[in-house]
DNA sequence: AGAAGTCAAGAACAGTGTTCTCGTTTATGC
DNA sequence: GCATAAACGAGAACACTGTTCTTGACTTCT
């Protein structure tokens, strides 16, 4: 076990490399995080960087899964401080904390939900896994509050009326493939609720907000209220 | 008048790199936009370039002004081709086209809507008016439909219950400094289905909704439809 | 202790944006 | 029409970037 004076220090210069390079993201955006300002930082030749990162793609990928890692914990960490016996409080908290991460590391959220950076594309197996991770959870959520019988029966029945039969067909593959417990107008019901979030998020956070909404806070808070509503819940 | 053998040469060969450089940047995105990749395509030396373009944040400039300008004029187009007889209609189209023009041209759409570009900051008085322009259509079209009545009031009347003191204010100012003829409830109307539009859209756009919406097209529909509803607008 | 594996450094290559200088070409003023 | 001024194009150079390769020193294992 203790196989490792020199497994010690190599995961210690990983580190210190991941630390840096998150530095200069949030300091100067993904064009800021380069190796020679990496190896800069840390005293060591540029070349030596290439013994613990593969290319700085591989670097920006280990932030790319840090940033929806953290976002996730974010949103994992607000859903649990509420508890599972308030769902549409959980649920709201969550999507509080959703936007309230965004905002606190735009950087980070850029990277992960921005336009694709040009000329690095993320690896699908690296990122796909942990970037549904909040969209998961709040499905969850919203599937223990279907099977508890929270969801409200009238709202359910307004959006399977304006459910196309390819859409359901897809909501329905999707319920499957994750297995969701839910038909397909409750996730119809969830996605529209998603959407919503995460487009405001993305438009406040690349600033396309600013023009429109002003109290951009008092704002979010309503259309959280009214995201429960539409979804069907309580209170 | 042809004080210009010279600046009619000028003239073609700043448009050349303009279309060079959104070639570039259809084909390999903002990174491939490079002044040494339009220096050969148009068999210039690089340092010429310097005499029709300030730098590459300039070109740069000129590309995002272009998308802006494209993707309004294809809304306009839109809602044109309806006329304002049909005010939901036209506003159906123009969310249609918003989306549409956006899916045709995503590198364009990146530049304008995604992440600010690493390094890069748009100069605002450039781009600010031109941005705007979809938005304002659109609102402009809602605005008389207000005007001729065709706003539910009960729709407007629960839109109202559920605005807070700090964003109708904020909304009153929004609709003082761009005259919209429209009190605060009803621009708050207007935003919620321009945050649901355009969040479709980028989540579209970028990716992050594949995983989600399958088939996307009969999706949006469905969403145009529930925009004009919660609009309060008739059909 | 010798062999094998690991690490760091330096030089080099191909790119990038940007600036400067130097001739050449064009348009303008007399 | 000619000289002057402005505009233009090219080339070299500088400071960056990511990446590769070679060389030498160090640590670990047998």
């Amino acid at each position: 076990m203790a196989a490792t004076v020199r497994e010690r220090r190599r995961q210690e210069t990983t580190d210190a490399i991941l630390r840096s390079a998150r530095t200069h993201l949030e300091q100067a955006g993904v064009e800021g995080v380069t190796l020679r300002a990496v190896a800069r930082d840390l005293d060591l030749a540029v070349s030596a960087l290439y013994r613990y990162v593969d290319s700085r793609d591989d670097l920006l990928t280990e932030l790319l899964v840090e940033a929806f890692t953290e976002h996730a914990d974010a949103v994992d960490a607000a859903v649990d401080e509420v508890g599972p016996d308030d769902l549409p409080g959980a649920i709201t908290a969550g999507l509080r904390a959703y936007r309230a991460w965004s905002l606190a590391h735009p950087a980070q959220f850029g990277l992960a939900f921005g336009a694709p950076v040009p000329g690095y594309h993320a690896p699908a197996e690296r990122t796909v896994a942990v970037a549904v991770r909040p969209g998961s959870r709040i499905m969850g959520l919203f599937a223990t509050a279907y099977e508890r019988g929270l969801v409200d029966a009238d709202v359910l029945a307004a959006r399977a009326a304006t459910l196309d039969d390819g859409t359901a067909a897809g909501f329905d593959a999707l319920a499957a493939r994750q297995s969701y417990p839910l038909p397909a107008p409750a996730i119809a019901l969830a996605v529209d609720a998603f959407v919503r979030v995460h487009g405001f998020t993305v438009m406040e956070v690349f600033g396309q907000l600013r023009p429109l909404v002003s109290p951009a806070d008092a704002y979010y808070e309503q259309l959280l209220r009214e995201v429960v509503t539409t979804l069907g819940l309580p209170r």
